[in-house]
DNA sequence: TTGTAGGCGTTATCAG
DNA sequence: CTGATAACGCCTACAA
């Protein structure tokens, strides 16, 4: 094999004596070509070592064979999503598509720069709010993408999303199982919830409904994504409340915090005190003790919609296009039932 | 601004009344355009809506302005090295260059096609080994790019990479500061050492100056990375060398096992044992009680290795090329002086 | 300061 | 089944 990297298709059809042409057609795969001189000039290639001009085929093809995912670095969302990346690059390299990965923030000249220019031929979109601008301006244009979450009206779009809504029903089920009646529900912050943050909303009509199923009392408080308000407003919260005996959190790995703040108020999880949380495998094992949580299948997610968004680009049709992710309870060791505690959260 | 995305280099000319070649000029700010006709041409422009087509610049520029990050996903690595993508993408976005995520498995010829197809102009390779062929063929084939660690040998190469032996003493410093002997060093499997696997080797070099600095005997085991493991590993280690006093752990975020092993073991940390891990800000305040680490400053590094390859692939020069991080020690809440506890493992 | 002309390396169309 | 030839949309000497 040659080491010449200049060598061009050119180079190849002369040396085979053939034309450009059919070159062209081997590379492509193309059936129209005799299989001796198929083999013929797969050889010179061979020998040559020669590689199609990427840039070069972009051009005359008209298509880029690249994806990107556009990740908001700017709102600082939960390191849950970091393995949306991993599985959408997975995926687009298994269909042999390049897998941009763009954090620059995002304006609607640049969003729809971003297809004119050619550079990408589909993207997915994540953090999607009920009523998205994004969303609106690419359907409007016709341009190709798949969301991670989803709209309010989602007719004829493409998405992967988790059902929050049940999820959070499962969550209180699991609870109310055990016997508990006496549960809080740590919401997603207000801002997420008056953005219209898709998960904010669904998972706060999953509570209203399981709390309703349940015939339980609200008992709800929009907290924000960190550990350290996770803890003061569970402190707060068992001031107020000293009846409560579980929790529900959306807000992810933070929910360490919930446990910490109930350590240091006398309550043992799960012996006093049961917590579900939200989160993938990997954190929910860090946590002290392992969480029972709703599974957060984020590399499942961006590998589905990676593979579904190039499906649309390829064959401009997609078989089921909207994933709704049924939510999976994994009981780990943060919740128990209550019939071994008393009323005053201590061990009977 | 029209929406019309078929508009070429050829219409902003015709309609400005100009040649392509000056529009070709402003859209690359080249200096020699009379200031007037840059303005009128920019009108065009503008009203146009006219975006340049990225694979046609690319085709004749002969640039791709886009990098690679080649991201190992069969050798699960540890989480920590998550971060790098974002680093990397951001330093990319900002300097306008696409960043391509790449998690396929990598062949010889597949890592020079990248090049060779001119996909990229340059790679950020991660998972260094001390002799590592992708670094052998890069360098041979004179292709730009950076490490995110480092050979053994690094003369004329580009990376930033963390001072892992310098981090493990400085580790031993701090345990020896408190008044800790007895400690055991958790280093990465053999596997890792055996193929030379960069921080396995350096971190065991660490270990070994710490462990000469202060007199202390060899205390060291090879676990893998994992919380059973670790978990696992710490239970046979306790009952071997019940006087340990002290733990410095490699692995990262598993060493959550190491502390549910003392717990299980009777022993308390920090009163008890203190244990010193690896890892990121966010992963150590998982842990409880939150980790006293060297920190892992994953988004730097991969921050630091983009805009280290784009000064390469633009400039062809790099002022300094061989960024070595210095390691910072970060107290939490998992080490406390020993003058606390009695040579038993209880409080005095 | 501006324009002309010749690539850049493929793919695609249409004849043969 | 194969081959000219014209795009693809832009950049870059070189000339004016």
């Amino acid at each position: 094999m040659s080491e010449n990297s200049e060598v061009t298709i050119f180079d190849v059809a002369e040396a085979a004596g053939v034309s450009i042409t059919t070159v062209s057609r081997i590379l492509n795969n193309k059936p129209d070509v005799a299989e001796r001189t198929r083999q013929r000039v797969q050889k010179v290639i061979d020998e040559l070592g020669f590689i199609p001009h990427a840039q070069a085929q972009r051009l005359a093809s008209r298509k880029s064979r690249t994806i990107a995912l556009l990740f908001p670095l700017e709102r600082a969302v939960s390191p849950l999503e970091q393995d949306f990346i991993v599985g959408g690059a997975a995926a687009a390299g298994e269909e042999n598509f390049f897998f941009n990965f763009i954090t620059a923030p995002i304006t609607e000249s640049s969003l729809l720069n971003l297809y004119r220019s050619a550079q990408v031929d589909g993207i997915i979109l994540m953090e999607i709010h009920l009523d998205d601008w994004r969303v609106k301006l690419l359907r409007d244009n016709d341009f190709p993408f798949v969301m991670i979450g989803r709209c309010a009206d989602n007719e004829g779009l493409n998405f992967v999303d988790l059902d929050f809504d049940a999820a959070i029903v499962t969550a209180f089920d699991h609870l109310v199982e055990l016997g508990h009646r006496q549960i809080g529900f740590l919401a997603l912050p207000a801002h997420m919830r008056e953005q219209q943050y898709g998960p904010a909303v669904r998972s706060l009509a999953g509570y209203e409904r399981a709390r309703q199923k349940h015939g339980l009392e609200v008992r709800m408080w929009e907290v924000n994504i960190a550990v350290e308000d996770m803890f003061d407003a569970t402190l707060n919260i068992l001031d107020e409340q000293p009846d409560l005996t579980a929790l529900v959190a959306m807000q992810g790995s933070p929910t360490v915090g919930v446990i910490r703040a109930l350590r240091q108020a006398g309550r043992t999880v799960p012996d006093d005190f049961s917590v579900v949380g939200f989160a993938t495998a990997n954190v929910a094992e860090l946590i002290t003790p392992p969480l029972t949580v709703i599974d957060f299948p984020a590399f499942t997610m961006g590998y589905q919609a990676a593979k579904m968004l190039i499906d649309q680009i390829d064959k401009k049709s997609v078989e089921n296009g909207q994933i709704l992710l049924p939510s999976e309870l994994i009981v780990r060791k943060s919740t128990k039932p209550i019939n071994a505690v008393m009323s005053d959260g201590r061990e009977g």
